[in-house]
DNA sequence: TAGTTGTATAACTAACTGCGTATATAAGCG
DNA sequence: CGCTTATATACGCAGTTAGTTATACAACTA
């Protein structure tokens, strides 16, 4: 599973979101969604801690997980070329030219 | 299929670069992804158009396939307010009080 | 109009994903 | 020590995805 996979999925997306606020204990992620059980989120976590994009440390008997300042650094380098393309609305060919 | 999603497939990614090149007809992506037979391509670029990232438009007999501005804009919205995590190197916290 | 070319769809299949239940592991606590 | 709490893993299942081959559809061409 590579970065981007990983936020593909809708659950994973609400994850970062939170971990953007701050760091979270593993249980307080379960607690935010309800709609899963723990093994689910947990599974979750692992994913996003495979790819770069959280990290957890351990604090007693809990885990606190937060986002990885890197991790979202891949996905907004590959759009980076494609950015002009909404932000000027240059034509593909103008856009080929200005690269030479 | 969300654009999330539509992104996550690498095939998918190759076809967005390509056409971020210029403009293609649907063979000629074909003849640029020689490991996938032509029925495979064309699903890709189905779901491509489904989800908004990229048209087609006729010409006689063929469909020549263009990126659109505000297809990937959509990611760049969603990766936007995470960007300052890696720019700034902030912790969590001090983003949190910044928001206020 | 018959054949050919360009593209899309149908039907099927193998592989993968995400979920829940059950269980393992490990740390705190009495 | 047992017992509880916190988290991770194993396993099986249902749904989805991406691929193939076969076929349909549509537009040129002789």
């Amino acid at each position: 599973m590579d970065v981007f996979e990983a936020v593909a999925e809708p659950t994973r997306r609400h994850l970062i979101s939170l971990l953007s606020e701050r760091d979270h204990t593993a249980g307080e992620l379960v607690d935010s969604l309800p709609a899963l059980t723990q093994p689910a989120v947990s599974r979750h976590l692992r994913i996003l801690r495979e790819v770069g994009l959280v990290e957890a440390r351990p604090d007693g008997q809990r885990r606190v997980y937060a986002l990885r300042p890197d991790g979202l650094q891949r996905i907004d380098d590959w759009i980076t070329p494609y950015r002009r393309f909404w932000r000027d609305h240059l034509t593909a060919l103008e856009q080929h030219l200005e690269n030479q």
